[in-house]
DNA sequence: TCATGCGATTCATTCCTACAAGTCCCACCA
DNA sequence: TGGTGGGACTTGTAGGAATGAATCGCATGA
């Protein structure tokens, strides 16, 4: 095997057994130069295997420490009596409560000709005028730090049938959420389907949420129906070390959810 | 900025561009170098940016290529009128249709205790003898790929309990899914909860299912419960490349669910 | 026509060096 | 005592070079 894998290998592993916990300091490049009798290119390769796959933090003149991870559980299925939109913002709170920062967020409305995908997804004729969708993008911050980004895409004569469409137009919170909104103008949601991925984040993405190497993004992409209507597609980018999706079926008691909530997808 | 990620993007850019199609040779590090008018390292470490974020494909003697994405959809929400385990199955059916290779599964059955956390999660009382699991292991190869890899834990007193329970513990396909063998033994699933995320792979599941740099995996963690008791918990371990997870809520008509199987989260 | 083999191209690995830049501690001074 | 500056330590960036290994095309020969 080639050596900078060897080192690497034998970091992982004892990162793995816990001979490096995780926030601890491990061996500068000098010193895994010495022991591996290697060169300084060798070893940062050996480093950067390690952070490519998110393992460990690298800072400039302070050392390489092993990272840790506690993502959040953020709840995906529609709980009783709970309207859809608030599920982030209640997600937020929470993670308010458990971290001690205000959250904030900012918004931002687009209106766009929709075409080829987008068009064909929300069923929308590019030739008419009716081809515009209402797109209202969401960053969500937790302190300085970009929390997760969201786009909403609304075909726009929701937004100009009535009056109070308007609403999406603008560049506020909804209070009441959305998804009532949408159930005032006429169109009660009744279904949707999630897809859910993950791929890694391009060089913009990385910089606009702050995060490290080998941190993939979760993405989470809603369409939402009233009746055979698509009323709206929703698009949320996290970053996949702080955030999880909860989804389940059947009546689930409180103590069960709660057990979800803690899984950590970074155990066994 | 520095000069490899101001290489890098322009790369990405020329990418995102449609400048290099997906499959699309990159200029070769020799041209690279007299392009920006610097060194191989230096070129080298511009298209490492790329590859640890899975844009493109190197291979030794040939070069770098873009790479392109086909996730496959899989369906998580119960589809109505058929088996919870049949549809990963299912999926494998579908993928060997679209890509017309055959579908192979290797089992393996291991019985462990439980503590920790594991035995929390399952309810079990490490103390006693019923704090075992029994864990099947499925891995499941698209060719000689391994496509993904699913670890189910059954309590053992399930598996004990009575006769038929022992199929569980036969490194075997269970052909009726293990659903409806749980359902025979007494204990029909009435709810479950999902946990989805995604993480960067070890060196060893690198290995294991033959993925490139820059591909994260997604993990999907669900528990089962009968009433209030957990009959089983399942990880499945996937390149998020190949893979996505579809949830839905409410009557989907088979129209949206195809488009909802035709969503790239790599889009947009 | 087809298979073989050689050579050019291309990336992989590893070494070396130099300097820049961020961090951190400690001695020194006000 | 408390703030500041300097120096040691550590990682970041960039360049140069040599050798190994995989790929691919082309010419050669059966």
């Amino acid at each position: 095997m080639a050596r900078h894998l060897e080192i690497a290998h034998d970091l992982m592993e004892e990162i793995d057994e816990g001979r490096y916990a995780p926030g601890t300091a491990l061996p500068t490049e000098d010193q895994l130069m010495s022991t591996y009798g290697t060169s300084r290119n060798t070893v940062r390769r050996a480093l950067r295997e390690l952070s490519s796959r998110g393992r460990i933090d690298t800072r400039q003149g302070s050392g390489s420490t092993v990272r840790e991870y506690r993502p959040t559980v953020h709840l995906a299925s529609s709980a009783k009596g709970e309207p859809d939109d608030e599920r982030y913002t209640r997600y937020v709170e929470r993670i308010k409560h458990e971290q001690g920062v205000e959250p904030t967020q900012r918004l931002r409305v687009i209106v766009e000709a929709a075409t080829g995908r987008l068009a064909r997804l929300m069923e929308l004729d590019p030739s008419h005028t009716a081809g515009f969708v209402v797109i209202r993008r969401c960053d969500r911050y937790i302190g300085p730090r970009l929390w997760q980004r969201q786009l909403s895409y609304y075909p726009d004569f929701i937004a100009k049938g009535e009056s109070k469409g308007a609403a999406l137009m603008q560049p506020e919170d909804i209070p009441r959420g959305t998804r009532e909104l949408l159930a005032d103008l006429g169109y009660p949601q009744t279904k949707s389907w999630d897809v859910v991925g993950a791929k890694m984040p391009s060089l913009k993405d990385s910089a606009l949420f702050g995060i490290g190497p080998g941190t993939p993004l979760l993405v989470h992409d809603r369409m939402a129906y009233s009746g055979n209507t698509p009323i709206r597609f929703t698009k949320t980018l996290m970053p996949a070390d702080r955030h999880q999706l909860l989804y389940f079926e059947g009546d689930m008691t409180p103590e069960a959810l709660r057990k979800a909530t803690d899984v950590n997808i970074y155990d066994h």
